[in-house]
DNA sequence: CATAGTGTTATAGTTAAGTATAACAGTATG
DNA sequence: CATACTGTTATACTTAACTATAACACTATG
């Protein structure tokens, strides 16, 4: 997990996100019990409160159980169910933003391959489209 | 532009975006007035001093400029700056964490050109990975 | 059964985002 | 010079996100 948080989202959103990355990632595997609220607190410098409350998402997701006195656990089928659910949001409804914006900023498949490589010289003295 | 708003992100920056959007695409050339904060406004139903927000925006980054009784302006040169600082923006802070979306979902190229099209079959009972 | 881990709830405060209403300020035009 | 457009500022209020602190509830372990 990276230390920093980003102003574009809700911290305990993000927090929601990291998990499901390290369970689609492997990182974590079902059964395997979530890094501790206040472990995740004082780590990230964040409210316990916030902490709870991106993993309370996940409970109400169905990904992640909490068993009180012992912790919060990923339940089994969450790899699937969510290789599922995030193949479909991301399809229906990031992709097709991210797409519309690479053709806005007339972005080729080797700007994409470089990385933020080197910058491609224009064609011609006015910018395309 | 969308009469719909999003949740991910507040309703000021979701607006300089569209802005921003529509001169990318040429449906606002440098000199064209931007829609009055009131028209915007009204016809989106959201406050003026949030649309004044995110026009504000913009005259700070100097892609605008306001004329009181006039109203606000692409300033000359807007289009190259901002594809100038999109593009490094979009390939430095999101491009890599989409591709690394698009990698932890196991999505082929097939899945993305499809669109949200047909679901491919994994190959044996187990998820790869 | 005390201890040190878990998650959970309660109370209270700050800040940013958004809203509602109204007034102020400048420009073009009939 | 009245009118109808522009952007701008002021006041006051609501809500969501986040914080600070503390207490409560449960479980495993020595």
């Amino acid at each position: 997990m990276d230390r920093e948080w980003n102003d574009k989202q809700p911290i305990y959103r993000q927090l929601r996100d990291r998990v499901v990355a390290m369970i689609l990632d492997g990182v974590l595997n079902e059964g395997d019990p979530l890094p501790s609220v206040r472990n995740v607190a004082a780590e990230y410098r964040v409210n316990p409160l916030t902490v709870l409350k991106g993993y309370q998402q996940l409970v109400d997701e169905d990904f992640v159980e909490s068993r009180r006195g012992l912790g919060m656990f990923v339940k089994t089928g969450a790899r699937n169910l969510l290789l599922q659910g995030e193949r479909q949001k991301f399809l229906a409804e990031e992709w097709p933003q991210i797409q519309a914006n690479i053709q806005r900023l007339g972005l080729t498949p080797e700007d994409l391959l470089n990385g933020a490589g080197k910058r491609r010289a224009p064609k011609s003295g006015k910018e395309e489209r």
